[in-house]
DNA sequence: CCTCTTAATGGTAACAATTATCATTTATAA
DNA sequence: TTATAAATGATAATTGTTACCATTAAGAGG
């Protein structure tokens, strides 16, 4: 028995499960009422946050928290780290393992019970690189 | 000339510097509020938003986007990691140094331009671990 | 001291993301 | 079937944040 079915999984979950299912996509709650009101139009954007934090809850998909911006969710359940980009949002995985030591560094160092360890790089994506330095060469012009 | 003076620091600045003055503390901007409308009674939610943004923009204060709650603002520049209780909200410095290697991590291998790396930790604080096996024992005894 | 100019403030309305509510629909099981 | 409970869609309410704008405060010459 799949941990899927462990679960009810309506036709709503079942297809918020899809949109999520490729690896490396962060959407917004609202970016996958749009994607799954493809294949539902009658669904609601209260059953997709609905949905999410049910998902979230029992661990068949990720919520991402970081950013001050909207709640981004995910299915890829292996540990790994992220970049955002501070300019235009955008948030990828990073291209790294996670650091064994860096989980473990709180051992014995302070009363937390540690469950999870948050890594985000910030920077600036290919795209916002190549805005920022036509911008910057457009103001010498002028 | 400080760092301080170069900047046009209003009485409403000042106030909200003074609050966040301390070390490990990571008010929201609720909290900023509530705490400078003691010594300043007549001023706005609203100018504590635009000043903590302004500050942030001076590199004055830091602001911590983590977290899907509220924003949080801290006094403290130096690079550090945090703790948050996933079960209360509770933000604090963890009590260790950056990896330096984990900040250089990613050089070569994406086409980002990273300029930082948020690490937090998340856990159950010692006042929520109590909580939470105290209400596990009255659930055993019933 | 007066103006003039500009920046900052307080008060409040608007906004966007999320949550709550509730009548209706759907699934499950006696 | 009928009964029971869970999930949904539609929409209202809430929350954190931003935008707006008339009023106030601060400087810079004169
Ligand atoms: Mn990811
Ligand atoms: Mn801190
Ligand atoms: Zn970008
Ligand atoms: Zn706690």
């Amino acid at each position: 028995m799949n941990a899927y079915q462990k679960f009810k999984m309506t036709p709503q979950r079942i297809a918020i499960m899809n949109c999520l299912g490729q690896r490396n996509l962060h959407p917004t709650a609202d970016e996958v009422f749009q994607a799954v009101r493809k294949m539902l139009p009658r669904i609601s954007l209260g059953t997709v946050y609905r949905n999410l934090e049910f998902l979230t809850g029992n661990g068949l998909i990720k919520k991402n928290e970081q950013g001050g911006g909207q709640r981004r969710y995910e299915g890829n359940l292996e540990k790994h780290y992220h970049i955002k980009c501070t300019s235009c949002g955008r948030l990828e995985d990073a291209p790294i393992e996670p650091f064994e030591s860096l989980e473990n560094s709180l051992e014995g160092l302070c009363d937390y019970k540690i469950f999870e360890c948050q890594v985000e790089f910030e920077g600036l994506c290919p795209d916002c690189q190549a805005k920022h330095s036509s911008r910057t060469n457009s103001q010498a012009e002028a």
